[in-house]
DNA sequence: CTGAAAGCGCTTACAG
DNA sequence: CTGAAAGCGCTTACAG
């Protein structure tokens, strides 16, 4: 009954065609329907993944947040390799998030585990590993002593992207602003952006704290002591808190001041929308995609390690970057 | 063992302090996780609870689809109330969505589920219902024959208080533009904008078709024709078609017309946004609580029927509408 | 308080 | 080709 209901092509059981018709018949008279978790359990395998964050929730608030993106490629892949997904948020309630806060690992619910968010606990991490858990983490993840793989996106490339873009505009009093925690991710932006300005002798790049992003004045001038005629924007948050502030700082983009951003998502334009920030393009989603393979392909090959990979990432320009025209 | 680790504080067995602690310390070290199938086969519950999407992914590419709000607030409550997601992906490859596609119901290998999407099939949730399978949808959703539990934003009231904005602004010849697919939300901006019209005898209300935001002149075409001063958009992409399609026409908001929107994300908001359109807030947040504290109570009580219920809807005013000033 | 046993609904070798 | 049996990992009465 179980090959026939299965369709069971491959079993080494044979069954005839009547036989095989009157199973289905009486199946559908009775009703019947497979229990799933009773499938599972016999087959020893669920066909689950486990979605952790350490930073916030996997449907983040903030539809600007980097996981979003990432979260999309991950739901195509899992349809297209035949997994469920499963959300942990059984023992969130408290921070810090925590993969054995109740003491055991939630986990091992599913059969492996995308793990993200930059707040995350090395040491857990390690303990993963040792205990032979195969995870694959979002976004760069580098762990003295542990070997983890992980995907994420090029933000080094990003930095030196857009730092090159501003530098051929001409421009060379460069500014650099990222908020959010420290993270690899932000490092490798400011990484990627030195990289590329120690190529023009004559250029400077300047870091501005997080903290003039509070106030149009300390803005303004933190960009007049620098002379700085190019901004870099690290992400979303930073260009929206930028923009605002110019604004009341009565500088116009691009003729007062050149922004650049190393993240954006053009789905949020508008039409009526009169700036189109030149900005990083990124695939997260692919990023998503290849986290799930990869995740599998452990699952396949019991544990090996599959390598971590980076994204590629793409200038798109738009109208808030023009051609430095002399001094200011 | 399974007493001590489920915390069965009810169970007539009584385990010494110290052997309890034996038992977590052996489970810690170990690394045990219990396997939620086959905790479902034994005692035919395991704390998760199933979304189930008929019409896109979990996560909906497009960020201002209305689902997404709910799934923020469904994670939010699944926290307090200790229950897990599955994202239901496996066999969802090809369309039509369906439950039971596989022959099998997917939505067993959790507790309960929430299910969401225009598209649903009647048939399955009348048969999901005839099995006792306990759910909650998202979204107004009636069956002939067939009481299902919802709970969703009241549209109807969105119609009714954008059209009351508007006939106390003066306006009199409105016009209202949905797009997408027909279902019981839509319907419901419409019945509800048109019961508010029929409050003032004098006013007109024209339905475009949705059509007419394919084209600018087929929109200034309708516009013109019916003397519309004041257009109602049914959601966000009808907003933003019609936006871009009135700058094509140079017609400006809110001097040349009245622009309402019946769902809108502030989120989405830029500081150098001129248009902060007038537009009726939602609680797609609460909704899914909402629907999570449903579902929950329904496990409970072994599959009782809660009740539907709907949210309220409220009115902000920006600065897309203006008082009518004489005839145009 | 502890240990042995039955059973949840399936799948899959293993005898007939 | 068919039927009886073991086992997947748990929970829960049931004896000791």
């Amino acid at each position: 009954v179980s090959v026939v209901l299965n369709d069971r092509r491959d079993s080494p059981i044979q069954v005839s065609e009547e036989t095989r018709q009157r199973i289905i018949k009486a199946a559908k008279e009775l009703g019947y329907a497979p229990n799933p978790a009773a499938q599972m359990l016999a087959q020893g395998k669920n066909q689950l993944l486990a979605l952790f964050n350490y930073g916030e929730n996997a449907f983040p608030v903030d539809r600007d947040h980097p996981f979003y993106a990432y979260m999309i490629g991950i739901e195509r892949e899992a349809v297209r390799e035949d997994y469920n997904l499963l959300l942990i948020t059984r023992g969130q309630g408290s921070e810090p998030r925590s993969i054995y806060g109740t003491g055991i690992n939630m986990l091992r619910l599913a059969d492996g585990a995308l793990i993200m968010g930059w707040r995350s606990d090395g040491s857990e991490l390690k303990r993963l590993t040792a205990e032979g858990y195969p995870f694959v983490y979002i976004g760069k993840r580098e762990i003295p002593g542990c070997q983890i793989d992980w995907v994420g996106s090029d933000y080094r490339e990003a930095g030196i992207k857009a730092t090159n873009h501003l530098l051929a505009l001409g421009h060379r009093h460069l500014g650099l602003i990222c908020v959010g925690p420290d993270s690899e991710e932000i490092r490798d932006r400011k990484r990627g952006c030195r990289e590329a300005l120690q190529q023009v002798p004559a250029a400077e790049l300047t870091e501005l704290a997080q903290e003039v992003l509070e106030d149009a004045d300390a803005l303004g001038n933190a960009l007049a002591e620098n002379q700085i005629t190019a901004l870099i924007c690290g992400g979303v948050t930073s260009l929206r808190l930028a923009t605002g502030l110019l604004q009341e700082l009565f500088l116009s983009v691009p003729d007062d001041l050149s922004l650049c951003t190393l993240a954006f998502d053009e789905g949020r334009l508008w039409p009526f929308h009169a700036l189109h920030p030149t900005y990083i393009r990124h695939q997260d989603d692919l990023a998503g995609e290849l986290a799930v393979q990869m995740l599998v392909k452990k699952l396949g090959e019991s544990q090996a390690r599959v390598g971590s990979k980076q994204i590629g990432v793409e200038l798109v320009v738009g109208n808030t970057t023009k051609p430095l025209e002399g001094p200011r």
